[in-house]
DNA sequence: GTCCAGGCTTCAA
DNA sequence: TTGAAGCATGGA
């Protein structure tokens, strides 16, 4: 890789940043990561306590990534239960990111009752029917072309039958429809940025394809909104195994209770239980409540 | 072949 | 307000 520089990145996890079900689209290369911001393509390498970034795009980055972000303080307010213990210690470098909201939206919007792997499918084959080529990468056998995420008017002029050819199934009427929504300008997902959390909510949930879930996800993921709790089977399994110790809990209480399990950085505390969870508890998980 | 996946929507009760 | 069924597709 050429032309990098180095950033201080202290207490960061490339890895487990970018490898924790939040984004989709980073492919481990020459030691590193490599994917596309916004419309830039950025190399991204571990050293020395830091960060290599391809030169010029380290603001761009930093930024992405939430370097700035107080993680020893969000960490001083997670549960002194011995399983969030547990968790953090595997994952202290976890970082929640700061996404491009349509590209967040669009993702998650696929990722209903989907496993990671395949949301992953997914965000490459729309990028690659609609997006912007932004770079390459020279490999062994072939190159590999980077995209950027398409906007919503392209995957809006992709339409539903496209989309469904991709694999998205029952999810491609809802990405279309919540395409074109945003692309007409019925809903603009920037603007929603100065609200609080509770009305970006209720606007988030007025696109085709996102429910409540969703919801905490485009809010955590896309709008650093670091209380929100994206309540998916693995943190359902979580809070009900681990810290209800087996006792059921409403599905309409959920929220409620995690949110005071949790606390205020809940959404943080939240990312490292999932990614340790699904690090460590064996597959066919149902089986562990 | 079976079960499950970072759920949402609709429709009874 | 709550609960259950149906929804497409691919990975394990």
């Amino acid at each position: 890789m050429a032309d990098l520089e180095w950033i201080p990145a202290p207490d960061f996890d490339l890895e487990q940043t970018l490898h924790s079900g939040q984004a989709f689209r980073w492919v481990p290369h020459e030691g590193g990561q490599i994917g596309v911001i916004d419309r830039t393509p950025v190399f991204l390498r571990a050293r020395d306590g830091g960060l290599e970034v391809t030169r010029g795009a380290t603001e761009l980055a930093s930024h992405y990534l939430a370097l700035d972000h107080p993680i020893g303080e969000f960490h001083a307010t997670f549960p002194s239960h011995p399983y969030m213990l547990a968790a953090l210690e595997a994952c202290r470098g976890l970082r929640i990111l700061r996404q491009p909201l349509w590209e967040c939206t669009a993702a998650f919007i696929c990722s209903a009752q989907k496993q990671v792997a395949h949301i992953r499918q997914l965000q490459d084959k729309i990028a690659a029917a609609a997006g912007e080529l932004v770079g390459s990468i020279p490999g062994r056998d072939r190159q590999t072309q980077l995209f950027a995420f398409p906007s919503a008017e392209a995957v809006a002029s992709l339409g539903e039958q496209r989309l469904r050819s991709f694999g998205l199934g029952y999810r491609a009427p809802n990405l279309a429809r919540s395409a074109e929504l945003i692309a007409s300008g019925s809903l603009d997902l920037e603007a929603l940025r100065p609200l609080p959390t509770r009305q970006i909510r209720e606007r988030l949930i007025e696109l085709p394809g996102v429910g409540p879930k969703i919801a905490e996800c485009i809010l955590l993921f896309g709008y650093g909104r670091l209380e929100a709790i994206p309540i998916d089977v693995w943190i359902g399994r979580i809070l009900r195994v681990v810290f209800a110790r087996g006792r059921a809990i409403k599905a309409a209480r959920m929220p409620e209770y995690a949110a005071r399990k949790l606390g205020p950085f809940a959404g943080y505390a939240q990312q490292i239980l999932f990614h340790h969870a699904r690090q460590t508890w064996p597959k066919g998980t149902s089986k562990v409540a």
